[in-house]
DNA sequence: GTAATTCTTCAAGTATACTTTAACTCAAGC
DNA sequence: GCTTGAGTTAAAGTATACTTGAAGAATTAC
């Protein structure tokens, strides 16, 4: 009986994911695979897509909850179409550009600040309490700062 | 008896990391502190640059392991010089700008892919295998690119 | 029809990066 | 000199992202 959908294996199969990967995607909320009578995982094929789009988006360091959020642009029960995935991926790139700024940003920073040895942070304001919000640490950590370049 | 280090808690004060953390990361061998007489640690100034640089490279998405890593090119039990920190930063240079160029390719390549829909990765080519084993993820995840096109 | 796969759920385990708690010692201020 | 704040260890707890294992049901292959 497997009418029109497919099954967590063929899914694990075309997108390297393994089956417990998937099923914890499907618990986060990622995918919303349908069931047949007997209570077995369909997946649609543009799944696939979706699933692909989870694996690059973690390769690049967002975490499920920010993958959850970009998904939800996208209609759950319905193929996506062409300008579904359109108004996604411009919310994605702007993410994506954001960090490779921030990236370029330090990178920069560090040819003056580590590449001297100064790397006093104070001065060089190579981060700034804004940056370690984005990224969402566990404890309140204001991250460097605090101390004049004379304490380095 | 405070006879020439920092104690922890003035380390992360200047650093802002809690001082579990710091304890952490002498487990993981990230700093030498030494310690007094009656077992209380010691920091030297220039740990607060190394921490500094942990810090940075954390928010980068560096593991712990990454970092420690890069540090051993930096002496444990000398204040290291502006040459020491200039060989580590070189390292670190590499690996920024190998990131920075990775988001940029697949960034590009979203555009043309996640833009227009299609995500068909055999064809887009967006991911390798090699892009994958160099994260190192927990399984042997080869991500995408065996399906053909009209599979998604 | 039956044996081998593949699927199911649920609970527990793993790795990373820490924090929290407990019980205790040390150091500094008054 | 004694209280208080800061430091110490070791073990357990937390969050994220999964994997592994057990036991059973469904599907497929012959």
């Amino acid at each position: 009986m497997k009418t029109g959908g497919l099954t967590i294996g063929e899914v694990a199969q075309r997108t390297g994911l393994a089956t417990s990967a998937i099923r914890y995607y499907e618990d986060e909320g990622l995918v919303h695979p349908f069931r047949t009578d007997s209570g077995q995982r369909r997946f649609d094929r543009s799944d696939i897509r979706r699933l692909s789009f989870v694996m690059i988006a973690q390769n690049l360091g967002f975490r499920i909850s920010d993958i959850r959020n970009a998904l939800r642009s996208l209609p759950d029960h319905r193929t996506p179409t062409k300008a579904d995935w359109g108004k996604l991926s411009k919310g994605f790139r702007r993410d994506l550009d954001d960090r490779i700024l921030q990236m370029q940003r330090l990178r920069d920073k560090l040819d003056g600040c580590i590449g001297c040895g100064c790397l006093s942070l104070k001065a060089c304001k190579l981060y700034n309490p804004d940056d370690a919000a984005e990224r969402g640490g566990h404890g309140p950590r204001y991250l460097l700062g605090d101390s004049p370049p004379d304490t380095l």
